[in-house]
DNA sequence: AACTATTTATAAGA
DNA sequence: TTCTTATAAATAGTT
């Protein structure tokens, strides 16, 4: 537009071609800023260049986010929020379950029963009292194992709990368990191997760059 | 920028900005499009009028979808990919949570054994003795309290289980149980009778909703 | 980064 | 709205 006129075409000479995203990059945002002011609009710009930088211009009355659930919610494109929604309402019921697991043993150890009428007080009953045959039966063929190999070696007994123990309040705060948590809990843990961290981003101008990973 | 120069600042009369806004609005969405052109770049713009209209541009080569993705990708982890990947997590530790429900359950139904040795065995064992005793105490209570209950009025028993067996099946599902589900579990289930009726997301998951009384 | 000859955008009027 | 046009602004090529 000045000393020339030039085709709207890819420039190929990759200097120019930055020099030129630099200026008109600028001269952009310029007129955004002018037409937020002007017009009382919000806009918002994201541009990627060639060589993988990315930036904005957002209007100083608005945030990126905002405008973005704004697009969304006008055009209807499902960005992001319908798959937000999903994961809270998975995480609700998932909370729901637990919340019915855990009413589940504690009625099984003779907690909570006043909801339960005398019928489903005997057969909660006669349940437990089978289980507890099934776990007598389990208990002594463990001692008969244990027996025979306390005759084959040198049988060590260190830590019955597994090393699990530990953990006991992690589990717990996440249960939740008001008082009197059952020691008997502590058994079922499975440690937890897999820990995530994310790289933070600061900043606070209306026109931001970033590099693209 | 033309027959006299004129401030940046908003337009007051109604008619004016508006007309100002299509203008402007069309010679920004040139510019970009230029720019995309000569330039090789990506370029998203949303802008929202002062009458709450909406407008885009987006370059050919991309979705706006696609650029927020990136924008997201890039910037957005603070605003958003931390929350999400936070709820992923928490996601994960209540699964686990409901996992190890299961077990303690299962175990405390004489099942899934093996993962326990003599003592954890005897451990359990008494545990369930003793929760066994408090449920046969609190059966006892409630006969007593049924006797009184007869003597006033004419006592009727037409379900004893409430209603409840008939969601067993939902249950069970949401337990996972492999095989031999006891009928006990079904005791636990709580009517629903608050009608709010939550979104369902569609079958597939192994996670079923029930209210909680 | 500056400069500046030109092109382009656009404010105001029709 | 759209067209016109005088003028402000943007910028391509150069330094």
């Amino acid at each position: 537009m000045a000393r020339g006129k030039i085709q709207i075409k890819k420039i190929e000479n990759q200097t120019n071609r930055q020099v030129t995203y630099s200026k008109r990059r600028n001269g952009l945002f310029k007129k955004a800023n002018e037409l937020t002011v002007l017009c009382d609009a919000k806009v918002s710009i994201v541009m990627i260049s060639s060589t993988g930088k990315l930036h904005e211009f957002i209007s100083p009355s608005i945030t990126t986010k905002q405008l973005f659930d704004l697009y969304q919610q006008t055009i209807g494109v499902d960005i992001w929020t319908t798959h937000y929604e999903k994961m809270q309402e998975q995480l609700r019921k998932l909370k729901d379950v637990n919340r019915n697991l855990r009413k589940e043993i504690r009625q099984r150890m003779g907690e909570s029963l006043n909801d339960l009428n005398y019928e489903q007080l005997e057969e909660l009953m006669e349940n437990v009292d089978n289980s507890l045959k099934l776990i007598r039966e389990r208990k002594y063929k463990v001692i008969g194992n244990q027996i025979e190999t306390y005759k084959k070696k040198d049988a060590r007994q260190e830590d019955p709990y597994g090393g699990l123990v530990e953990q006991e309040g992690d589990y717990n705060s996440v249960l939740g368990f008001p008082t009197g948590v059952p020691h008997i809990l502590a058994l079922r843990l499975q440690p937890n191997n897999n820990h995530h961290h994310h790289l933070h981003s600061g900043g606070g101008s209306d026109i931001t760059t970033f590099a693209l990973g």
